[in-house]
DNA sequence: AACTCGGGGTG
DNA sequence: CACCCAGAGTT
């Protein structure tokens, strides 16, 4: 039996049942694949029923309110997808009058969606004869062909999709491609995979090797900067307190929080008291302030360590723009913030 | 080619 | 702690 048809034939066998598989509706099958985007299926499902939930077609998802999205999106991580979401529901409304790209080609001018999106949307919805490379498909190729290009260089990246592109089904590219990267998923796991249960257990270059713990090759890791950030938490006399919109680039972009100063180390409350708050719009009249955690909760992103204070500072009155601390919930906002108002009693 | 962008889960 | 996840966009 070829690696194709025992690929496959595993597949058939061993495949979870998921909400995407049940349709072919392209607009949900991009909904879940820009979902899935370096998430596991895991953290990605409940955000993909609600998705379908509350905007049941693109229309819905092209009238939505970008912050809308985004509070849909809370949690998920890498918000430029939400935002790149919405852009693509508009493009395809408003320029190709709601008909959802067909082929690979045109799915690659979407916002948000590259190569492996494109691939995975026409094959799935369209049956385009077009391969996919994800995370999971490196590993399984690396290690049954013995790869050992590193999958993040150039050369790994044109070498394994070139490969994949080789080995694809003709007559079932929906199958295969969710096959292979379903194998890799459940089977031919990042570690300690059992292979003897592995029906490649004759043919697997890594495993005549043992080479399998080795494989894939990945260069370089990421290094992490550490920042500290002072969350400025007011509130006066009417409940009301200052939340904001981060506008500038880099994380969170869109989302809200209250305002923000960072500092060169984790600051003492004598440190803090000497601080300016000319920035956060704090008038010259006398406030009190508290301390809400006083060791620093630290949130850890894929390149940043934020060690975090949130300062507690009561005031007789703030600017209008000022919201009720009652509605801080409606706003989208980072895992930190969020995690904070829900724990704090106001 | 290297960097940036989240948050959760695993060993 | 390091690494991974149905990667894409920017520099």
């Amino acid at each position: 039996m070829d690696f194709n048809t025992k690929l496959i034939n595993w597949y058939s066998v061993k495949k979870r049942k998921l909400p995407w598989r049940k349709t072919r509706n392209p607009y949900h099958i991009w909904l879940s694949e820009i979902i899935l985007q370096q998430t596991q299926v895991k953290q990605g499902l409940p955000y993909y029923d609600a998705f379908v939930a509350n905007y049941p077609t693109v229309f819905d998802l092209a009238e939505a309110s970008e912050s809308d999205i985004l509070k849909l999106w809370q949690g998920l991580g890498y918000y430029s997808r939400a935002r790149n979401l919405h852009a693509s529901a508009k493009y395809i409304v408003n320029e190709l009058k709601g008909e959802f790209p067909d082929n690979y080609k045109d799915l690659l001018k979407l916002k948000g969606v590259g190569d492996y999106t494109a691939s995975a949307i026409a094959s799935i919805a369209f049956n385009e004869v077009a391969a996919v490379v994800d995370g999971n498909v490196y590993r399984v190729l690396s290690r049954y062909f013995g790869i050992d290009t590193p999958i993040n260089s150039t050369e790994g990246i044109k070498e394994f999709k070139a490969l994949a592109s080789s080995l694809i089904d003709h007559n079932q590219p929906a199958t295969y491609n969710q096959a292979i990267m379903e194998f890799g998923a459940l089977q031919c796991k990042p570690k300690n995979p059992d292979c003897s249960i592995c029906p490649f257990q004759d043919s697997c270059v890594a495993i005549q090797k043992q080479k399998v713990d080795l494989l894939p090759i990945k260069l370089k890791k990421t290094k992490v900067t550490v920042k500290y950030f002072n969350y400025l938490v007011f509130i006066d006399q009417h409940k009301k307190t200052l939340f904001e919109k981060r506008t500038k680039k880099g994380i969170w972009q869109q989302l809200y929080q209250f305002p923000l100063i960072e500092s060169e180390k984790s600051l003492t409350a004598n440190e803090f008291h000497l601080l300016n708050f000319d920035a956060a719009a704090l008038t010259t009249e006398s406030f009190d302030y508290s301390l809400y955690n006083e060791t620093d909760i630290v949130h850890k992103l894929s390149h940043q360590h934020l060690y975090t204070k949130f300062w507690i500072i009561e005031v007789k009155s703030l600017p209008k723009e000022a919201i009720l601390v009652n509605s801080l919930s409606k706003y989208p906002a980072p895992v930190l913030i969020s995690d904070f108002i829900d724990n704090f009693s106001f």
